[in-house]
DNA sequence: TACTTAGGCCAC
DNA sequence: AAACGTGGCCTAAGTA
């Protein structure tokens, strides 16, 4: 038997030991531990631990976690589920693929006749009643939207539910989701670490244990039904008490509270519906095109065989040593074999341009052409994954595979099901529109207001040339594109003056102009580094919020500090060059430059994520429009783009219809400047026709 | 064997 | 001394 308290003694001792390499020093009863033998003995502690927690909880279950195991407990559940305005809801399965894995039991939380059950339907052992006969009964509750329901992380049950024929309805809060937007530096979003971490402000004093922590890689229908019930019921009872503490925060923060309601749990079941859409992927395609990138790899591989020997391509370091160890070309100290680099030494060796080549051909062989084919499910389609809250910002993210990242060439694996069209609709230029926005700024608004273009307005402005010289393509109206850009997102001089391919100087005359032309830009800019300096946060228009715990102490810090040197060498700002400056003491130097770094990220960070948590909102609610649309024509979203939505819409839309959809988008928020949303319609991503195009082609 | 980290690179 | 925001996936190489 383990006694608990010295077991874990042990197991740290152990662990210490192996930690700090302290192996050989007579650990156990003065025997030698060998690094083999404590890990082993690490290993069968970890193992009765798990045991011996699994046997304290089963032990201590709570009187009122109860087992739904027969056709009777299950009418009473029924009938005492009508009795609750809400519930809390999980789902048990055998893994984690929506599309492929089966639900294996289902808790459920009553929080009004205050019990929690565990219903087991398809574990391998144990008395159990069957799945489909489980979900026929609890199908009007669980399609019923009047009946809420709370989840921790619920589009993963709803997909599950879906895969067995039930579309569940009244999603009324979600504690992922929730925990997301109340802190969005939560280093794990994980129910059992919320539990732990935050459970002592809704009654749950001791630690929760992860899944991973007490099955490892178990499935769960191997577990026995008493660690399953004080597992999973345990599971939905947290999610109940998380949801009320999450619900006293969000009421003292009503325009948190009203971003959770209205937007983002509504846009779970958008997330939802899109994921299961899919794409279609055209597989001869794929095929012939991978065929053809393999002949390109095999030619581009023969040639760098001849330039470098017989290593590996894909090794940075085997290419670092050949090209600056062995052929000696110029390493600026950096042996870097990024593009950059590669492309800065083109003209030093032949075998580089093989190597170009090939990095771009494996790229798009492996990550995509090759790639994607194969995730394809059971129904034909790929499902990636879109999460909403992935990001600090609040943009969406993909995984699994990552949607949102396709290059044009790969893009085009994707078509069209019979009978359907690609619609893409997108935001133009929403950053700088939002910008312009926020800030004000009078001239800056004035290209959109006059409908005029707004690179080449603000390069006209900017260089003080004729707009005539700023139009398409010429190289004022790209350096101003670059130049918006690293204003908006603070880029340094130094990195401003390398891609501009001008002097640090140039790249300072260049923003302080800027700055010039646009003072409100400018001023909006300070006061966000300003408010962030007195917050600690910033926020969005929705009021979307991203915290810097810790950096009004620091950003304190800094100013003092830049100040302390502005009286030293009597300039306004500290000057690029203050290493050189002799007058500075050594010390004061170091510290300005210790938290330097940190501060100026934030300041970066704080300003972009106005400006990109924003445009994220703005999509957010135009997705939501759009789904409602969609979903009254029988068309679907498959997927966004940050800002653009896509989806499979009829081959039979008319212009009408799509301006309905642009409208969707466009009514999502007024900004003081107008929006503008380009759509184009294909039967193949990547091959888009404006609309306009489109519909005269095809009237024809 | 299964992980983590680093270098690299795709998108907006 | 370090140099631009938000993500995810690939391979190599080292470690548990």
């Amino acid at each position: 038997m383990i006694n608990t308290a010295t077991d874990q003694a042990r197991l740290l001792d152990v662990k210490k030991a192996i930690e700090q390499g302290e192996i050989g020093t007579g650990l156990d009863n003065n025997k030698t531990l060998t690094k083999t033998k404590a890990l082993d003995l690490y290993r069968a502690l970890m193992g009765q631990r798990k045991t011996g927690i699994l046997r304290d909880m089963v032990a201590k279950t709570p009187a009122n976690y109860l087992l739904v195991q027969t056709v009777t407990q299950l009418r009473q559940l029924v009938d005492d589920l009508e009795k609750e305005a809400f519930v809390a809801l999980d789902t048990e399965t055998t893994g984690l693929n929506v599309y492929q894995d089966e639900i294996v039991g289902l808790s459920i939380s009553l929080p009004t006749t205050d019990y929690h059950v565990y219903i087991p339907v398809a574990h391998k052992t144990g008395k159990q009643l069957k799945r489909e006969l489980v979900l026929e009964a609890l199908r009007p509750m669980l399609e019923d939207p009047k009946i809420g329901k709370v989840l921790h992380n619920a589009k993963f049950d709803i997909h599950m539910l879906i895969r067995h024929g039930v579309r569940m309805r009244g999603l009324l809060h979600d504690t992922r989701i929730a925990m997301a937007l109340l802190n969005e530096n939560e280093p794990s979003y994980a129910l059992k670490n919320l539990a732990t971490k935050y459970g002592k402000y809704f009654g749950f004093q001791e630690e929760s244990h992860t899944f991973e922590e007490l099955f490892g890689k178990t499935r769960f229908d191997n577990v026995a039904l008493d660690v399953a019930l004080v597992y999973a019921a345990k599971d939905t009872h947290v999610t109940l008490g998380l949801y009320k503490w999450q619900m006293e925060h969000l009421q003292k923060r009503s325009k948190l509270q009203q971003l959770h309601r209205d937007m983002e749990n509504a846009l779970v079941d958008v997330c939802v519906d899109m994921e299961q859409t899919g794409l279609l992927i055209d597989r001869t395609y794929a095929a012939e095109y991978g065929e053809e990138l393999r002949t390109e790899i095999a030619e581009a591989e023969a040639q760098l065989q001849e330039a470098f020997g017989d290593i590996n391509f894909n090794s940075p370091a085997q290419l670092a040593k050949v090209l600056y160890d062995h052929l000696k070309l110029p390493d600026n100290n950096k042996r870097s074999t990024d593009v950059k680099t590669l492309k800065a030494l083109q003209g030093e060796h032949d075998g580089i341009k093989a190597l170009l080549d090939y990095r771009g051909l494996t790229k798009l062989l492996g990550t995509y052409v090759d790639a994607l084919p194969e995730k394809i499910q059971t129904d034909g389609r790929l499902h990636g994954s879109f999460n909403q809250v992935q990001t600090v910002t609040g943009r969406f993210s993909s995984n699994d595979p990552n949607l949102q990242n396709l290059p044009p060439k790969a893009r085009k694996l994707v078509i069209a099901p019979e009978g359907m069209l690609i619609l893409g609709s997108d935001f133009s230029q929403i950053e700088p529109r939002i910008l312009a926005h926020l800030s004000g700024d009078e001239h800056f608004r004035e290209p959109y207001l006059l409908g005029q273009d707004l690179y080449s307005t603000l390069a006209s402005q900017v260089f003080k040339v004729p707009i005539e010289e700023c139009g398409d393509g010429t190289t004022y109206r790209k350096k101003m594109k670059i130049g918006l850009l690293a204003v908006m997102y603070g880029t340094s001089m130094f990195t401003l003056s390398q891609q501009l391919g001008i002097s640090v100087e140039e790249a300072q005359r260049f923003i302080r102009d800027f700055f010039t032309t646009y003072p409100g830009v400018h001023a909006f800019i300070l006061s966000v580094h300003d408010f962030v300096k007195k917050n600690e946060y910033v926020e969005t228009i929705d009021g979307r919020k991203r915290r810097f715990p810790g950096h009004r102490e620091q950003a304190k810090a800094y100013d003092a500090l830049a100040r302390k040197i502005c009286s030293i060498t009597m300039t306004d700002e500290v000057p690029s060059n203050f290493w050189k400056i002799q007058e500075i003491p050594r010390s004061l130097k170091e510290e300005y430059q210790k938290v330097k770094g940190p501060v100026e990220s934030v300041r970066r960070q704080s300003v972009n994520a106005i400006i990109q948590g924003t445009a994220a909102d703005i999509m957010k609610k135009a997705l939501l429009q759009v789904h409602a649309y969609c979903k009254g024509k029988g068309w679907n979203l498959f997927a966004t783009v940050h800002d653009e939505a896509l989806m499979l819409v009829s081959e039979q839309i008319t212009p009408v219809e799509v301006q309905e959809l642009e409208t969707c988008m466009l009514s999502a928020l007024a900004l003081d400047v107008p929006m503008k949303v380009d759509t184009e319609l294909m039967y193949r991503w990547g091959e888009g026709v404006k609309k306009a195009e489109w519909f005269q082609r095809h009237a024809a």
